[in-house]
DNA sequence: AGTGAAACAGTGTTTGG
DNA sequence: CCAAACACTGTTTCACT
């Protein structure tokens, strides 16, 4: 095992289920709802943080609500001797390109990214991503629609 | 244009940046940075919200911390007469499955998931999504490192 | 309409047991 | 882990530009 794992008990896991629902959720509307006192809650969050099990919070903004609608990802294939590492700085500097992954399989790089219209994913691929040095091709599926998104269940 | 835009300005921004990097960054630390009261961040955090462009704050978990430590994208293949939602209730039934699109291309469904380690993700795979009526076959791709992971920039 | 200072209500945090 | 005291934040109010 490479991971330090962590002992979390129920008392944890309903913690962190309200909390990875909404950062928001009060400490001591919790504390209510497992039956222990906020201050027992608050040890635990600092537990949890200090065992970098709880790594942040964020607020969620709603990307169509900006003018995101299309949301792609792409197989990114790459000449042999292409710096890798290149090729991934580049495409940090394209806001648009939400994850970076290498991967097995066909693909060298694969990508999630997110477009205002199929247009502007189309001016993206075109412009900014298949003109980065080194990329041979790209091979794009489109999310037309998202069922699911989640964070793993604890 | 099917959905409203709101308009927002720098300051909208700069609230934004913050409260998605640290969903508990204090208001009136984000009022010195941006040179305006804490009352008037309070207001323009109450517009944000009911235009719908701030939909909730999260805790995000550190997934390797709880002993996950391999993504992976899988397409999937379905047979013809499919039900496409009947497959995607029993994909809501795996925990492990983070997201679930249908999309343009070779794949009817493709699903991001993630697992403890490689047997784990074949038995996933085996025992759990190629078992779905109406599933045909499917593709995997493992992330063997992610380089980026974030969202749209404001 | 938007701002800012002050009062208020509610939370997160610390302490002592 | 609890209860109470504490410190700080989020929230509202209101006078002002």
């Amino acid at each position: 095992m490479d991971t330090k794992q962590i002992t979390i008990d129920g008392i944890d896991k309903k913690i962190l289920r309200a909390l990875t629902e909404d950062a928001r959720t009060p400490i001591l509307e919790i504390a209510r709802h497992v039956g222990i006192s906020g201050a027992a809650i608050h040890q635990r969050l600092r537990k949890l943080e200090k065992s970098k099990l709880l790594v942040g919070s964020k607020f969620i903004i709603n990307e169509k609500a900006l003018g995101y609608s299309t949301l792609a990802f792409v197989g990114i294939y790459l000449e042999q001797a292409t710096n890798n590492d290149d090729v991934v700085k580049a495409l940090k500097r394209i806001p648009e390109v939400l994850e970076c992954h290498y991967t097995t399989g066909q693909f060298n790089i694969f990508i999630k990214l997110l477009s205002r219209n199929n247009a502007h994913l189309m001016q993206l691929l075109n412009n900014d991503i298949q003109t980065i040095r080194g990329v041979l091709r790209t091979e794009s599926l489109i999310s037309l629609d998202q069922q699911i998104d989640r964070q793993i269940k604890i």
